[in-house]
DNA sequence: CCATTGTTTATAAACATCTTC
DNA sequence: ATGAAGATGTTTATAAACAAT
């Protein structure tokens, strides 16, 4: 029971291919210089890559806690880029020294016959959409921004002042486009970036829009009403009133939050360049690469990219418990046991390699239509679906420049589920604590193995760059596929992780 | 703690004056001819309404177990009319001999110092949109589709052909237009229609286009849609799979359920009137009063009335727990125990009274905008919650019949809240029950006293109907307002209750 | 490939309640 | 105080994208 409190991850190659608009792709890929790290060398950090004793076409990621993401990128893109699409698609991720006040985690990890509680997470191996992946949106943001997370150590009011008359050098930011970021997402990395991790609304409103500028600059007012919405919505979110009842915060439940920030999944690439689209300003920004050509000609604010997000689709299998007591798996409270594991009836999926080709539909990106219609609205044979005209309509002919629609999320923004309510033992709770003294300040999108290991990625390791996610949240412990192991130790084929 | 069972609801009256449209009410005022109930008599059924000994303006309801609907609405009403709107507006209602197999519930209830737990119930006092409400609504459906429910006694594989196959008449059902219910509320008279409380989604599609053949006759395709989100968006709705895996059914969460079924809303009053508005056909349908002149038109599909809902706006105060373990209520997990009492946290609402004008928009019920229009949309310094063109705007000067677009809903749908999971003590179970046999089958809306009591529900002194509900599900006991109650208790002022 | 079913996010909207001016 | 306007909060509807079956 008290086992092991260090769970293996699996990542496994994604099967869907994704729509690629042959416009975006022929503009974005000859822009693609380099990845956002390194993929020369392959293992690099001390980051090791083996094949599975036991498991065919599954390797093993060693990640030590000193490690970047780059490092873990690097590794897996050039052992998916070594072994090709026939090669191994499925990656264990195991951080060699995990925790840091970790207790019994250090000797010896019991290896399951299967890797119970892992993660499995889908590679892409078919071409993919790299038009504006989440890298490339974040490379468009104006570094400056995040530095205002920086200075979030005072007080409430202290930093709400600072979030709000900052000089934020607004130049860049909306011109990315949307972020691909659910308001789900950036009310949570607004939030989080709190110590004590509470807002108000208004403190959220400014937040999102110092940070993400086009909400400021370019999106339509109701996007305030869908914050609202979202805050609502969601009982992630907690209002809660100030003692003398006068103010309203709005906080996480802390069961619930997985502690995302948006540094996390950003770190500005110090990389000046001059910035071509604006020629009269002379305002150097620093950009990621891949700017040069996305063309995001943002002054047509096109139909909202629908962004985000979150690829995880959870459910969908594995309810079945007709008329029977919903049985706790992990009924002790620690992260993944009752975080993540104990919610396995309701995250379990299907983990069977499946050939799917899949039909994408080649809507355009922007166009515009009724909504409700009063009248019977033509063609009233269709799906129960809504679509999109999606081309095959009449008229609107007009054609816009592709922006590739490909903005996806990285990480899985949703709630950490939890059977009932159980409210104590706060699953993160950095009130108290600072980012700054974190061992991991350079690892750009986690701050440390764990919280790469915990959030679920998926890298393509086609293309150097995150995009168009499914992170499929397993728990082979409780499935039969076809993930054969014996009963035996992590440690005994890694010693590195004694 | 082990007290009372039995709990005493408090209706309070409305405040707020709801819009009219003036040739709806034109049209729909001297089409009343008789009310639901007669209302001549003043304390029928031995109803007693009673001034409550300590708090002003309130008065205290005892409803025998044998009592129906009618005489309580019967009974307020007169209160209601005799006092006019200075009169009392707090009503405490009381089941005198409530549960049948009720324990300690029959000697003498304590009375607290504030009626705790009580159910305070908003009564409308201003002039009131009765253009077209529920009563009407109801009345307008064809009756033979309710009887369908009687032959549902069946096994699951018969009782889905009775629903499938049976002759509807289906005459009339359309015409009254959009039901007032939500997609949630028709979803749970679907599954409480059988008797194992599940249903697939197929069924639930012919369930609702059999007893709403507006769905199936006039709504576009996209109300699928919404079903399903529905079915996924709520988690009182469980999808459960067959043993075989083969076929999953949509359930409902038993510790959520309110059991609520579209008998329960409506039973057919007995009245031939031949159909006024379709002259070529020679069918006598079944309707009830009023449904002469709301000329609902419904060749023109006029934008969905929106309809529905449940006025119930809970929570918006009261969460303050602000840093503190939620304080479990109601420990012990009897029905208003767990399912509503220990609510209170998220339930509680202000209870003062406050006058209340408030703005009330003249929107016409029927436009036709864009919706998602990818330019930056005309008016760009609204506020954050879009608005209805309203008038207000340019052009559009069509105007349409005025159906009054005064839908709403009785009863509360929302699911019962619970703290926890709580999965034990399903909290109403009527697997095996037929509703043949309860002793309140005169009762229209309700089968017994105390499932009025526990929907929560709003009586129109004014008008005689059922509309623009608002229920106020408030727990005096835990909040500081003025009613100011000593530790009595209510068997010393109302012996009808021992 | 297609239709059905299931999950999730976005957007608009209707109201209600609370705060400000 | 108070009353209207705006800010905030809750809920439902609808469309849509996409996954899974
Ligand atoms: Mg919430
Ligand atoms: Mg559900």
């Amino acid at each position: 029971m008290r086992r092991s409190p260090r769970r293996p991850l699996i990542l496994k190659r994604r099967k869907l291919p994704f729509h690629q608009s042959e416009a975006a792709e022929a503009q974005n890929r000859p822009a693609e210089p380099e990845s956002t790290c390194p993929s020369s060398q392959s293992v690099p950090d001390g980051v090791r890559v083996m094949d599975h004793p036991s498991m065919s076409g599954t390797q093993v990621v060693v990640i030590p806690k000193t490690a970047n993401l780059q490092s873990v990128i690097s590794a897996l893109t050039v052992k998916g880029k070594e072994s090709g699409v026939q090669g191994p698609n499925k990656f264990i991720l195991l951080s060699a020294n995990n925790e840091p006040s970790a207790q019994a985690a250090a000797q010896g990890v019991h290896l399951p016959s299967r890797p119970a509680d892992g993660l499995l997470v889908d590679l892409p191996c078919g071409p993919l959409d790299d038009s504006l992946t989440n890298i490339q949106w974040l490379g468009k943001m104006n570094s400056s921004v995040l530095e205002t997370d920086l200075a979030q150590s005072k007080s409430d009011k202290e930093s709400q002042k600072a979030d709000s008359n900052q000089a934020e050098k607004p130049a860049v930011g909306s011109e990315g486009g949307r972020p691909p970021f659910s308001y789900m997402a950036m009310i949570q990395f607004a939030i989080n970036s709190r110590q004590n991790k509470m807002m108000t609304l208004k403190e959220i409103y400014t937040w999102i829009e110092n940070h993400f500028p086009y909400y400021r600059d370019l999106a339509k007012p109701g996007w305030k009403n869908s914050i609202r919405h979202n805050l609502s919505l969601h009982d992630m979110f907690i209002r809660e009133t100030s003692p003398d009842g006068k103010v309203s915060f709005w906080t996480i439940r802390p069961e619930a939050n997985r502690c995302l920030t948006l540094d996390q999944v950003y770190k500005p690439q110090k990389r000046i360049l001059p910035d071509v689209r604006k020629p009269p300003s002379s305002v150097k920004v620093e950009v990621k690469e891949e700017s040069v050509d996305v063309r995001v000609s943002c002054e047509t604010p096109r139909a909202a990219p629908k962004t985000n997000p979150s690829r995880s689709r959870r459910k969908q299998r594995l309810v079945q418990s007709l008329h029977e007591e919903p049985v706790l798996l992990c009924p002790n409270n620690t992260f993944f046991d009752s975080g993540v594991a104990s919610d396995a009836s309701s995250m379990l999926q299907n983990v069977r390699d499946r050939p799917d080709r899949s039909r994408q539909r080649p809507d355009s990106p922007d166009r515009e239509y009724c909504f409700k219609t009063p009248i019977k609205s033509s063609s009233h044979l269709a799906s129960s679906t809504p679509s999109k005209p999606s081309g095959g309509a009449v008229a609107e002919p007009w054609k816009v420049t592709p922006v590739g629609k490909g903005t996806q999320t990285v990480l899985d923004f949703s709630p950490i589920r939890t059977p009932g309510s159980a409210s104590l033992t706060p699953r993160c709770d950095f009130t108290a604590l600072s980012f700054s003294g974190t061992p991991f300040k350079d690892c750009p999108l986690f701050n440390s193995p764990r919280e790469l290991l915990t959030s679920g990625f998926v890298l393509d390791t086609m293309n150097d760059s995150l995009s168009k996610i499914l992170v499929d949240i397993s728990f082979t412990g409780l499935e039969d596929d076809d993930l054969g192991m014996a009963n035996i130790s992590w440690s005994e084929f890694f010693p590195q992780l004694k």
